[in-house]
DNA sequence: ACGCAAATGTACCGATCTGTACAATTTCTT
DNA sequence: AAGAAATTGTACAGATCGGTACATTTGCGT
């Protein structure tokens, strides 16, 4: 509850929803309620504070998804939860994009924050390659991989057009690839979708 | 060969190297090499560069793209060219990602941007229909949305992780998903190969 | 209630941003 | 070569940026 979750909690919401350049540290200190100097005190710079809520939003993420995974024992329940929880996630109000894709596409030279988020994709894909043993895919390595660059795809498609339309035609073909019989995903209620999945 | 053109070549590709927000016009100015006026006079303002710029680069994707198909007769090598041309793309030293994801990651709240960009996935998405449609491959427009979906992973992976080793497995599958039998793709010839793929 | 650390608001710095003004100069057309 | 059009460099406006300085006030542990 201190000052410098504050401050995190602020910068990544609103980080999240304009961007990283487009939001100022005036903007953050107003919206978090705290001073500049506290804000320079936790973090020395812009970018440190950037960085630090990119390793907060992997942590949310993973939380997150865990969580959600936990209610599942089945592996391929499970394995069709992690869809699933993404297109919740797509479905939230609070739902713009991939931080650590935006991350990397504003700032593709600053090496600190491309190592944040090949962290948060490494983690994604080596779920999914362990999901997939336990369900028996073969050459699950090489199918984790192939999965963890359609679901970036997803996100970004997510985005660009705001419908959700190619969601199912890419998880149709995911169960053709991995020898699934089609159920489709679960359509996110949206009366008990929360405004932030995570 | 007149002004405008030099501005809008310009823009184009400090916008791919650096982003959109962290170029100024005065860098435009300069590197341009035309007075601040000539620039105000053809661009009403930076969004309205911005937005020529996006449909420019969509003119010269298709162009590039096109081009390279027509060397090829067989709808196969044909689909299979789509993908070569793209793993040319990120091997060439002036790849920074995809414009146009960049520009709805940057700026979400601005309509005219993610109407150009969703123009430009749209004629790829109606390009790989074609593509299917050629190949006897059934549900092509299913088949077409997810490979959409695809290449956009494909790009931002590639972006994020200096490294194309996530290409392969994703082609597997695609052979896969298609009923192909695999054959790798051409690792692009670093000596033949342009800076700048379009 | 006292003392110390934490946090505050405000003002400021130099740099940069988009966009404008204007008189001087170059370039093109005829 | 003369006149029209395009372009130039420079200066400036007004706002915002990241970051700092400092005296004042708040809040908490003992």
């Amino acid at each position: 509850m201190g000052k410098r979750d504050d401050i995190l909690d602020t910068a990544m919401t609103l980080f999240n929803r304009h961007g990283y350049q487009a939001v100022g540290v005036d903007l953050i200190r107003d919206e978090a309620q705290v001073s500049k100097m506290t804000l320079y005190k936790y973090f020395a710079t812009k970018e440190a504070l950037v960085e630090a809520v990119l390793r907060l939003r992997h942590e949310r993420f993973k939380q997150s998804l865990e969580l959600w995974l936990a209610e599942y024992a089945d592996p391929v329940e499970r394995f069709k939860a992690v869809f699933n929880w993404h297109l919740r996630w797509f479905s939230s109000r609070q739902f713009y994009g991939c931080m650590f894709i935006k991350a990397a596409g504003e700032f593709h030279q600053v090496e600190d924050y491309l190592v944040v988020a090949r962290l948060h994709k490494d983690w994604v894909r080596e779920l999914l390659c362990r999901l997939l043993a336990d369900m028996g895919v073969e050459e699950a390595a090489t199918k984790a991989s192939y999965l963890l660059v359609l679901l970036d795809g997803m996100i970004v498609n997510a985005g660009i057009f705001s419908s959700l339309s190619h969601v199912d035609p890419a998880w149709r073909c995911v169960c053709d690839c991995l020898g699934m019989e089609y159920a489709a995903l679960d359509a996110p209620d949206r009366a008990t979708l929360p405004d932030s999945v995570f």
